[in-house]
DNA sequence: TGTTTTTATATGTCTGCACATATTATTGAG
DNA sequence: CTCAATAATATGTGCAGACATATAAAAACA
């Protein structure tokens, strides 16, 4: 019985996986090379070559030119998180979205916030924090940073009925920025905001975006206790 | 002056990312289709294509077969966690790793472990419980659960010398899996591990994998406090 | 008019070929 | 024997053409 020829990347992509997790080639091995695995598989060199870069993205095979591709030896995992609007996440969810506006100001920017958005110090940024919630229980606290310069028309917005999130996002689109994620202690003023109590262990987000190197808005996320943010750890098949 | 052709993917991704970024193409809009553009472009659909591909994996275009390319409305960020081994993590800071093993046990698998690993109740499984340390300081607890079932040798290692961490890696390796994100408040004994506070809100990682829906392990990471996992905001350009 | 069938179209992908490019291995000069 | 120039090779990517496939729109039907 003559091996149906392997005539996608799918499934070509299926078949150096099953090699791998079958021990045929291990952790560190030098696999044949595209033209020989294309005759193998009765395929264009196009379709290895599409399904072993798709590999090789994957963190699965290390490639390198004239060097040849082999397996990975401590695979990096990628977890990959989709960054949704607030609204959305909640509705999603199936629960009802709600929005309060807690408190906007233009004042200078503290040290630490001028820093990560590499502004000189001193530099006036609106400053909003605002409560999104789900099902009228607090969900997340955003407080946020917004350059005027970068960003005029936030100066003359009103924030009170559309929330700083999905007015950036809608009307500054493709930036680019930093995340990170991290964990915080409640003190009294979140822990009012969040309704829980104080010394609670919260997750957080800190995110800054710019375009262009012009430093647009800063802002950290506090999430309410017991929030979890899910994803899975993919590796293809 | 004719203008230079965009023979090659990335450059007539930039050029899209540029028509979007300067609004020549807004939210929602429909763009020309691969074969008018790969004309435009001076190059083939086969480039147009692979440019407009990868803009869609990252979010910035959704595309439908007949319906044709369109710029996301809401463009979804994705952020890129790469899920390192701990010992290479820190040893990468160019900080000291050290490692102690605090606890093994066989012992029956508590209800919401056994729930998360898909496993029946009163499943045996292995306990371990252990911390990794930068520079002679507490990084992360992990408080490992392995399926002695799904992984037989585990049963006669000994994690005092090498973490469960890096074991599994290099002895079960292609395995998928859930991650989870959130935060906790540190109990006695994890503060007394720590050597931090009780009540402070440590950054934890949940994870769990499997093979083929068998589950393999379940681990909690428990980070010291001030940890901040750090990624960027990708968008292509 | 409402529903099903057909058709047209844009994307998805394969093929075979060519050339570009990075990098290892070999050769040659000193 | 060391170091630089050169060749060899595996991947990276481009092209033109073809067919596959999903699906929106049009046509046919009840």
């Amino acid at each position: 019985m003559t091996p149906q020829a392997l005539n996608n990347w799918q499934s070509v992509q299926e078949e150096v996986v099953r090699r791998i997790h079958g021990g045929v080639w291990n952790q560190g091995d030098l696999i044949p090379n595209e033209a020989d695995l294309a005759k193998e598989f009765g395929c264009a060199r196009a379709t290895v070559n599409r399904a072993l870069q798709n590999l090789a993205d994957s963190g699965l095979l290390d490639r390198r030119r004239k060097a040849g591709t082999r397996v990975a030896t401590f695979p990096v995992r990628k977890a990959t998180l989709e960054i949704a609007l607030i609204r959305k996440e909640i509705s999603e969810k199936g629960q009802t979205y709600s929005y309060i506006q807690i408190s906007r100001k233009r004042i200078t920017a503290p040290a630490s916030v001028a820093a990560k958005m590499n502004l000189p110090q001193g530099t006036k940024l609106l400053h909003i924090i605002c409560v999104h919630s789900a099902d009228s229980k607090p969900y997340v606290i955003e407080e946020r940073w917004i350059n005027p310069d970068a960003v005029p028309a936030a100066e003359e917005m009103d924030f009170s009925q559309i929330s700083p999130n999905e007015w950036l996002l809608k009307n500054v689109p493709y930036s680019e920025g930093d995340i990170a994620f991290s964990a915080i202690s409640a003190d009294e003023q979140v822990a009012d905001l969040l309704e829980c109590e104080t010394g609670m262990g919260l997750f957080v987000i800190d995110r800054s975006t710019r375009r262009d190197t012009q430093a647009i808005t800063s802002v950290r996320l506090i999430f309410s206790p017991g929030y979890q943010m899910v994803t899975t750890l993919s590796f293809p098949f």
